[in-house]
DNA sequence: TGAACTTCTTGACGGTGGTCAAGACCTTGG
DNA sequence: CCAAGGTCTTGACCACCGTCAAGAAGTTCA
């Protein structure tokens, strides 16, 4: 066999390598976004020069829809010790609006690849089901985060996950935007945003 | 002077040029989104050659930004019909959500097109103005229906049109990306959960 | 040590994209 | 009719990108 083939490179330690590869990749689509990142770019910004790629992935959108699976592993625990640390309604409130704020700060490259990948998955037909996935496991993090707080507040939820994620995705998504904008209010806004909205998502008691 | 200049080409019949150059750019950027779109793919999808495009624009991003700026102008107005003909708060309720997911599906490339730009813009600094300029417009389309709505409704609003926005554009977005998916239950989630969420942006009659 | 295999680098190829310039085509006014 | 200027096409340029192949460098094991 002329090349080794990449089912070959994808046992042994090849994986150590596709990770370290997707984790160089991340970093530079986080700061020039999925379009304008070329495969020399992410070999650029990693140990290894640019022909390595077509060792570990055979191709391009290979490479990117790993990338895609990899980022999952990143944000699915995100406010996971918030629910298993809150003992009150109000408190969990505060440390998810808190933590809320400061993902969008520290990880803001990563959000926005993010909904640039999402963005670019409705025009693409291979990123869809990657995309949605993710999507998927976003929402019921989320969803946990609410469900905690429902309990906490002695109330029942007035809402469905995907309405409720769609909703706090939104505000979060506006909020990027206004963040890298360089608004700083933006981030008080998503902190007071999502103070209020975690009550209203609430059953109400009396229905008009 | 070699070159007749942008400045001249910006006057007389010119600008009838640059609106339908921009057209067919915006049909193209809505096929094939915003990284995917050449100066020749538009040039093709539209009567003239590729080499037109710099005798009416300097440049890519020039042309780019005057087709956000000629966007604006398609979707202002998209639910000023129902404000005005609607008599009752559920009748707009319900005429808002059928266009809601009217336009999700007849217009479906020019709102990925704009969810497209609209993420660039979390990257490339020379969109944002535009970007924001035109998204406080979409905002400021839906708090008339909003306002609209809570005065048929009998009713205070409870939230402020930044927040209103935001959560409808969420949950726009979100069934925009399973329409395209193929997953037709989109549209009644759009249309459901529109219906839905108005009323709870009212303000409660009592606190809990 | 040295052969076999894995891993990585280098350099090249075809294709495409933005940009520009030279000239053709068309219109207008004298 | 012709000249002048506006409008458009054609073709080329250079840079960049994905892809691949040939071989160098490193590793493993007898």
């Amino acid at each position: 066999m002329s090349s080794p083939g990449p089912s070959r490179a994808r046992h042994r330690k090849g994986l150590e390598r596709r990770n370290e590869l997707a984790e160089s990749a991340l970093l530079t689509l986080g700061e020039l976004g999925y379009a304008r990142t070329s495969l020399r770019d992410i070999a650029a910004n990693s140990p290894f020069s640019h022909g390595v790629v077509h060792y570990y992935f055979s191709d391009k959108t290979e490479l990117i829809t790993y990338c895609v699976r990899y980022y999952k592993t990143q944000c699915v625990t995100r406010y996971d010790d918030i629910i298993a640390e809150s003992t009150s309604a109000a408190g969990l409130l505060e440390a998810f609006a808190d933590r809320l704020a400061q993902t969008l700060v520290e990880d803001g490259a990563m959000h926005r690849l993010w909904y640039d990948l999402r963005t670019q998955a409705m025009f693409e037909d291979v990123l869809r089901p990657d995309v949605l996935m993710i999507d998927a496991t976003l929402e019921d993090m989320i969803w946990r985060v609410l469900s905690r707080y429902a309990v906490l507040a002695g109330g029942e939820l007035g809402t469905d996950s995907a309405t409720a994620y769609a909703m706090l995705d939104g505000v979060f998504e506006r909020a990027l935007l206004r963040h890298l904008a360089g608004q700083p209010e933006a981030l008080d806004f998503l902190r007071e945003r999502a103070v209020a909205m975690l009550p209203r998502l609430l059953a109400p008691a009396e229905v008009s």
